[in-house]
DNA sequence: CGCTACAATTGATCTATGTCATAGCTCTAT
DNA sequence: ATAGAGCTATGACATAGATCAATTGTAGCG
C-alpha cells in the first residue's frame, strides 16, 4: 500500500527484488506537526521515505542560525546525508502530520551487496541529492528573489504532478520564514515578491493556499536562468 | 605510487581489497590546462580520481553563464554527479596541468557488490559530496563576501594540510573569476575583499601566491557562520 | 469564545554588493 | 623582446534586498 515500487523508487526492480526490500521496511511512523524525524549528530541508522505530510531538512550555523536545506514530499528519500559521518548532518522535521517509512541503512547495505540493481538504485538516489543541492547552489548564486520564488513554486507544482496532483493548486506547507530561510532571503522579501505575482496575475494567495494562474510565465521567470 | 589507499580512500580498506581496487583503476590521463575531462551531457563512464593539478566543476545556465560547483584537488573524486541520469551534470576542466585515475563506474559497482567494505566506503563518498554542497548553499545563502571568502581560502589551507602541504602559503589555481562564480560573487568583490585582508594584514597576495598570516582571524571570520 | 503568540504584510530607510569604467599587470605566442 | 588577450585592481555610482518598525491576520489553547 506504501507504493515503493512505483515512487520512492523509480527505477526498474525486479518484483522479487521489491518484495526483498518490502520486507526490510519498518511502516508506521506519524510525525505530528513540530516532530522531529532525527536531529543533526543524532547517530545515523536509517534513510526514510515520506509516505505522507512534508519534511523540513535544515542545519544550524556556527552562530546559531537555522539553514533550511531542503523540503521532501511524499515519495522523496531523506537521511542520506549522514552516511559519511555516521551522524546525521541536518534535523529533519515535520511541517504538518506526516508518515514516513523507516529503512534501516545496514539492511539496505546488505540488500545492496545481494542485489546489484537495487546497488544502482540507491547510488542513482544518492546522486539525484548532488544535483539538486547543485541546482539550488545555482539558484543561490545566480538568480534574483522573483526567479528564486517562481523557481520553488515551479518545483512544488511539478513534484504534485509527479504524485498525481494538481499543478496548480496547492497548500504550502512551509512559512514564508522557511521559504526565505531555503532561498537565502529575508521573510520580507518573499512576502512582497509573493505579493507581487499575486498582483500581476500569475497567482492568487489566501494565506497558505496558492494557486498557480500562469504557469508558464513563472517557468519563464524561474527558467531565465535555471531550471530547477 | 598513487597512494589510492590513503588518500582518496582513507577509509579502512583491507589489504587485499585495495589490491583489487588498484587493479581496476586507469592509470595516466595527463591533462593540460584548459583540458576537459569530460563535458556536462557527456555520458557517464567513470569517477575520477585527482592525482595532481586541480580539476574546476561548473554547469551551464539556462542563459549560458558559468556557475562553479567545485574545486577538486588531490585525492577527492570527481564526476559521481553523474551516476544519477547516467550523464555527467557538471563539464570538469583543468585549471593547471593535473593528472586523474580512472575509475570505470560499472567496474566499481561489481566491486561495491562483491566488497561489503568497498560499497560502504563509497556511499560515504557520495553523502559526503552532499554534505559538502549543503555547506556550500549554507554559505551562500547566510554568509557576506568576506565570510564566504575567508571560508574558502581556510578550506583550500585544510586541503593542503591533508596533504601536508604548507597550510599558509600556496598558489591558487584558479582565477578571481572563477572564485568569484563559485562563491556567488562579482570579480570586483573578490579582488576588493583580496585587497581588503592584504592591507588588514590578514594575508600577503602576489597575483595567485597567496600566504595566510593570520589563519586564527581569518577562521573567525569564516566560523562565525558555519564551517566549511 | 476570546486571548495570546506567532505569522504575514507593508512601508521607510540603509547598505553591501553589483555595475560600469578605466588602467595596470601577466602570461603566451610569435 | 613585443604585441595582444585576458586577468586583476580600484574608483564612482546604482540598486536589490536587508533591516527596522508598525499593523493586521491567524491559529492554538485555556
Amino acid at each position: 500500500n506504501c507504493r515503493l515500487g512505483s515512487i520512492c523508487l523509480p527505477i526498474a526492480l525486479e518484483h522479487d527484488d521489491i518484495v526483498k526490500l518490502d520486507e526490510i521496511v519498518q511502516r508506521g511512523h506519524p510525525l505530528q506537526k513540530g516532530d522531529h524525524l532525527y536531529r543533526e549528530g543524532d547517530a545515523f541508522t536509517s534513510v526514510y521515505a515520506v509516505r505522507s505530510g512534508t519534511i523540513k531538512a535544515y542545519r544550524l550555523t556556527g552562530d546559531g542560525q537555522e539553514q533550511v536545506t531542503g523540503f521532501y514530499f511524499p515519495g522523496e528519500i531523506i537521511g542520506m546525508d549522514g552516511i559519511s559521518k555516521d551522524k546525521y548532518a541536518n534535523s529533519a522535521k515535520a511541517l504538518e502530520t506526516s508518515a514516513v517509512c523507516e529503512i534501516p541503512f545496514h539492511r539496505l547495505e546488505e540488500l545492496s551487496t545481494a542485489v546489484p540493481s537495487m546497488q544502482r538504485h540507491f547510488f542513482q538516489l544518492m546522486s539525484q541529492e548532488i544535483t539538486t543541492d547543485q541546482q539550488l547552489i545555482t539558484l543561490l548564486s545566480k538568480n534574483s528573489a522573483e526567479e528564486r520564488i517562481a523557481a520553488l513554486l515551479i518545483s512544488i507544482s511539478a513534484r504534485n504532478a509527479r504524485r498525481k496532483l494538481s499543478r496548480t493548486s496547492f497548500r504550502l506547507p512551509m512559512s514564508r520564514t522557511d521559504i526565505g530561510n531555503f532561498l537565502g532571503l529575508t521573510v520580507e522579501t518573499v512576502s512582497r515578491v509573493i505579493s507581487r505575482f499575486n498582483k500581476q496575475g500569475l497567482i492568487t494567495v489566501e494565506s497558505k493556499e496558492i494557486t498557480l494562474l500562469d504557469l508558464d510565465s513563472l517557468k519563464a521567470i524561474a527558467d531565465s536562468k535555471t531550471e530547477f
